[in-house]
DNA sequence: TTACTTGTTCGCAAATATACGAACTGTTCG
DNA sequence: CGAACAGTTCGTATATTTGCGAACAAGTAA
């Protein structure tokens, strides 16, 4: 039997996923959405983690390439990138809705 | 400015995620999905790694929920748990279709 | 019973993720 | 200039993840 090897989409997808991976980037995507862009401060306060935590977070999420930062002396905005949220979207709908015949017999 | 507490949508969002952060996994999800079933072996034949570990990313699928185990002496059949996968795909659609007014200005 | 087949569990090593305070950078304000 | 503000980076501690071989458990076949 043949091995396979992970596909980029494999990759992809599992990159995707482990940005959303934990609850605080998930509330961060979901704040930034709400509101269009924030600052920092703004995910700080809302946050219930230090400030050198939530900016790992930005980080990870960053490249991940699903938020993008702005410097505005002296805050930092962020938002959502919309190219690279439509790839994610369109992967994971891919991904979740084009398996058919899921029964288990 | 109050703190918020991540709520359980947050939580289940990122478990299911984090079900999905390995191309490993991902490729098990994808062949279990075309195949509707199959058995522990025919995964372990396709896959690039080590039969202890594909073990290892099946019970990480099976806690999430997302697949589901039947022992079949001597065999052990694998499926994608299709309530637990359209809650999942729920999830995600919602997260990624719902948030409007996604432009940086 | 013994041998084989199928898959899980154990024990370990290495890598990655999470979290925080302290120190730092760069900007603005007095 | 020095102080204050907004965030990032550094260093560190701890926990989780990933991966594998070896040992194990359960069922089947001889």
């Amino acid at each position: 039997m043949e091995k396979i090897d992970y596909t980029s989409r494999h990759h992809q997808i599992a990159l995707y996923a482990k940005a959303l991976a934990h609850p605080a980037r998930v509330a961060i995507l979901e704040f930034l959405a709400a509101r269009e862009c924030c600052f920092f401060g703004n995910l700080h306060d809302v946050l219930p983690i230090a400030k050198a935590t939530v900016s790992q977070h930005l980080s990870v999420l960053k490249e991940s390439g699903l938020i993008q930062g702005e410097i505005k002396p002296p805050q930092v905005r962020y938002c959502i990138n919309k190219e690279n949220w439509d790839i994610a979207r369109d992967l994971f709908g891919l991904f979740f809705n084009d398996l058919k015949k899921i029964e288990c017999s």
